[in-house]
Order: structure tokens, then sequence, then C-alpha cells
DNA sequence: CTGAAATTTCAGTATTATTTGAAAAATGAA
DNA sequence: TTCATTTTTCAAATAATACTGAAATTTCAG
């Protein structure tokens, strides 16, 4: 990019478009979490924070300054994301400090499984009380169901593919 | 309730197929809609409604009473749920009356390659502002934007499967 | 076990979302 | 086009949720 190394600005200017970028990305996760994934904005802040961080891990602490909310909230958000499958939890040793961070890809196909077979569940549970005399709803919720029956298989399949595929570099 | 079918109101409440078996599944969608979708109970309960109902097809008439909600909730959430593609609307002929069903589950396909799109659309932002000095947000980053372009060329040959597979029966 | 450090809980408050019902707009049969 | 029917919009009321900050609890190094 630049041919004008003595000037200082330019180091500057990148590392705050650096920062631009991370806080557009960081906006965009927010709205499309309150919008389209039913979560509080704030949610959406703390996972993107949490994708966006050049640390392997963060603590609450670090989290609660990048996204300026309070420990309370923070504290909350990061164990409802924790128990979705959606953030990680460990502890480094010699501290009491808990830290966070986003699971690798392959930790998503477990979140997409569950819900899948909720899903599934729920359509069986919809089945349940409809017999010939509703030919209708038969049919549609039983196509919904053989859909998600069909769905987890495939699924298991591409996450072994997946699985397979990232076996060269990453654990 | 009442036990005389010589009572013409019997054909008028053929809504009434919605019975209390299937309270129980209108509930469970419900509750299932305000804590892990990110819907409201009333959104869960109209898509439920329209799940089951023994009709291929629901005026917003029917979906209210059904629910017991007031007119204009129905009108937004059903436009809603339309916008978004988990319902679809028609008109029968000779009438000005709209009418809702639920899509088949080759449609829901379509829900999901969109949500994906996102999903990669969004990753892709986030590395935009990532260079070489942050390796450790790049890897994660990267790490979900392949698992999303991972999963679209997968999804589209999943989507091709089903549709074969459902050739013989549905549309 | 102790106690400083960290996390979690929770009551109070602020904010946001949902629902209603009636008015406005749109629709389409005649 | 007309106008009764149907849908949509929207202001107001209500309900639900998110957030804070401080107190209570838990954690773990020493």
């Amino acid at each position: 990019m630049s041919d004008a190394p003595w000037q200082g600005w330019r180091t500057d200017f990148s590392i705050s478009n650096i920062m631009n970028a991370d806080n557009e990305f960081i906006e965009t996760v927010a709205t499309m979490a309150e919008t389209s994934w039913g979560m509080s904005r704030l949610t959406g802040k703390i996972w993107a924070v949490l994708l966006v961080a050049d640390k392997v891990w963060m603590s609450a602490e670090d989290v609660m300054e990048a996204v300026g909310s309070s420990r309370g909230s923070v504290s909350t958000i990061l164990r409802t994301l924790e128990s979705v499958g959606l953030v990680q939890r460990s502890t480094l040793s010699g501290s009491k400090r808990r830290v966070y961070r986003v699971p690798s890809a392959s930790s998503l196909i477990e979140v997409e499984r569950v819900s899948l077979e909720r899903m599934r569940k729920l359509m069986a549970l919809g089945l349940r009380g409809v017999d010939e005399a509703r030919p209708v709803t038969r049919e549609r919720l039983g196509e919904y169901h053989d859909f998600m029956v069909f769905f987890q298989q495939e699924f298991e399949a591409l996450a072994e593919r997946w699985n397979n595929r990232s076996k060269e570099s990453a654990v």
C-alpha cells in the first residue's frame, strides 16, 4: 500500500482501520443478534468480541472492557452463551480467573445437532395426536418430521466429512 | 360443547379440528419460540396452528380464532412469518381473502440457505479488517468462514437429495 | 483452612417488545 | 368505477426483558 514509510501516521491509520472494521463487525453482529437471532444486542456484541479478539482466551473483565457493559450482564450472558454451546469456558492454571473463547467450527456442529433433534422431537409430538381422520395435518407434520430425520442423517455424514477435511491442519 | 349434529354450526367449526391433543403441541412450540427461537409466544402459536390445522389453507380470521388474539397481531405476525419464508400466502379465486399455510419441507431448505449465506457474509466482513498481524483472529474467523462455505456446498447436495427422494409424492 | 479475588445473583430501574382495537388503506367482485 | 370486505397500520396500554451495581456466594492460592 504505502510508499512513504517515513510518515508515522500511516501506521496509526492502518491500526484505526482495523479497529473501525472490528467495530463494524461487532455492530453488525449485534444488530443481527437482536433482529434475527432473538438475542439481545449485548449478547451479540459479546459473541462478536470473542470472535474478533486476537487472543485465544479472554477473561470476563476483558470482555467487560471491550463491550463497555457491567460485570453482572457480562457474567450472565457468558454463562448463557456457554450453556448453548456458543462459548467455551476454562481456567488458566495459577489463577482463579475463568477465561472464555468461541469454540472451533466443529463444535458448532454439536449446537446444530441439538437443535435438529429438538425440532424432530417437536414434530413427533405434533404427530402424536393426529390420526387418519386428519390426513392433511398428518401429511404435513409427517413430511416435516421426515425432513428432520433426513437432515439428521445427512448431518452426521457432513460432520464427519468436515472433521476429516480439517484433519491435516487444526485440532 | 354440544352433541347436536342437526345444528348447522358443526360445518362452520371445521376449525375446531384443532382439538385438545394439539394444545400441548401449540403450547410447546410457543414456549420454544420465546425461549429458543427469539420469537414471541404468539408467533410460535400461529406457526404451530398452521402446522396442525387439518386444512390446506387458513384465513387470517381462522388463525385469529384459533389463537384467540387480535386481528392486528395476527396480520402483522403472518406477514413477518411470510417474509422469513416460514409461511406462504395465497388468494383463493372469487374472494378477497388471503389464505396462509406452512410451506413444504423443501421450502425450508431455502430458509436455511439464506441464513447460511448471511452467516458466511458476516464472517467475511469480520475477516476484512484482519491482517497477518492478528493471526489468532485470522485463523478463528477463517475457520468459521470456511465452515460456512463447506456447509453451503454440502447443503446444496443435500437439498438435491431431498428433492429427489420426495419426487414421487409432493410438489 | 483462610481470605483476597473472582463470579454470580438479584432487586430496582430503564428500556424495549408485544398486543390491542380502531382508523386508514387496499382489494377485487359486480 | 363503486363500495363492501379484508388487510394493514399505528398510537396507546401493557407486558416482558435487559441492564446495572452492590451484596452474597464461590473459588482457589497460600
